[in-house]
DNA sequence: CTCTTAACCTGGACGC
DNA sequence: TGCGTCCAGGTTAAGA
């Protein structure tokens, strides 16, 4: 479910009702998610306050003096701050108790998400190989132009690759496609540095229009505070195939094919 | 290295 | 109503 404009509208939804609260309590209703809860939210957290709410590609972390709590949410996760008497649903599996009287709670139906320790002053493993974030400088033309050389992947899918860069998932990348006006299926490797430079920017577009609308809500995405986000109305191509093409005068449709094992749309006239 | 594929898991939509 | 099939916003392990 959640990619970057997701993670970011969570983690700006957290982080005025975590920044400088204590953890009272915490509660463990199912620890098999991807990798088993770690075991440090039980044994070390209770008692710590949290100093900051952090999002590393599709990753996002809560800071303590003694670590730091590392969550994704993978296909279907989400995150509410609400009361703690209200009723817990199927699939809630983590509750941490604030001394505001509020509590987190982790929602995730099939429990691809994690919830993961990150020792202080160190980096996670699963933070060591990830690619530049998009809004930083070193994400840039010149870069994906020469990462992607002798690449004969689907330029989607190197795209989506969070080694090439983070945050850039299945609806983004489609959509980031289609405003630089490149062929999903072309191969990385063939796609020239100008074309890149368009890419770029339209990576940074997509996602922070995505971000200002407060994420994309398909099925079930929903911020802290239980609203979902709105930018699915500005979808262009994703999940649009067989309908007519947004570009003014542009008389095609919307076509689907499946590159890396997800599901693809683009403009066959708009797009090459 | 790079690339492709299967797998992880649940729920909702759809066809019969 | 019920049952089978397919699909879904992510990631990784294994194999070619």
């Amino acid at each position: 479910m959640p990619e970057l404009p997701e993670v970011e509208t969570t983690r700006a939804g957290l982080a005025p009702h975590l920044i400088g609260r204590c953890v009272r309590a915490v509660r463990l209703h199912r620890a098999d998610l991807r990798f088993p809860i770690a075991p440090e939210l039980a044994s070390v957290l209770p008692g710590l306050m949290i100093a900051d709410v952090r999002r590393r590609a599709k990753y996002l972390l809560l800071d303590t003096a003694q670590g730091s709590v590392l969550l994704h949410l993978g296909m279907s996760g989400s995150l509410r701050v609400l009361n703690p008497a209200a009723p817990l649903k199927r699939h809630d599996h983590i509750e941490i108790d604030l001394d505001s009287g509020l509590s987190l709670r982790l929602h995730d139906p099939r429990r691809f998400g994690c919830c993961l320790w990150q020792a202080p002053q160190s980096v996670h493993p699963l933070l060591q190989k990830l690619g530049p974030e998009p809004f930083d400088l070193s994400f840039n033309a010149d870069y994906l132009y020469r990462l992607s050389r002798g690449r004969s992947a689907a330029v989607k899918t190197f795209l989506m690759d969070q080694q090439s860069v983070v945050g850039v998932g299945n609806i983004y990348a489609a959509e980031a496609l289609f405003a630089a006006g490149i062929d999903p299926r072309r191969a990385a490797g063939a796609v020239s540095r100008a074309r890149y430079a368009k890419l770029c920017a339209a990576v940074r577009m997509i996602l922070g229009d995505a971000i200002s609308q407060g994420g994309t809500t398909l099925r079930d995405f929903l911020n802290p505070s239980g609203s979902p986000g709105y930018f699915a109305q500005r979808l262009s191509v994703y999940g649009r195939e067989g309908k007519s093409c947004v570009t003014p005068g542009c008389r095609s449709t919307i076509a689907q094919v499946t590159l890396g094992q997800r599901a693809s749309f683009f403009c066959p006239s708009c797009q090459r």
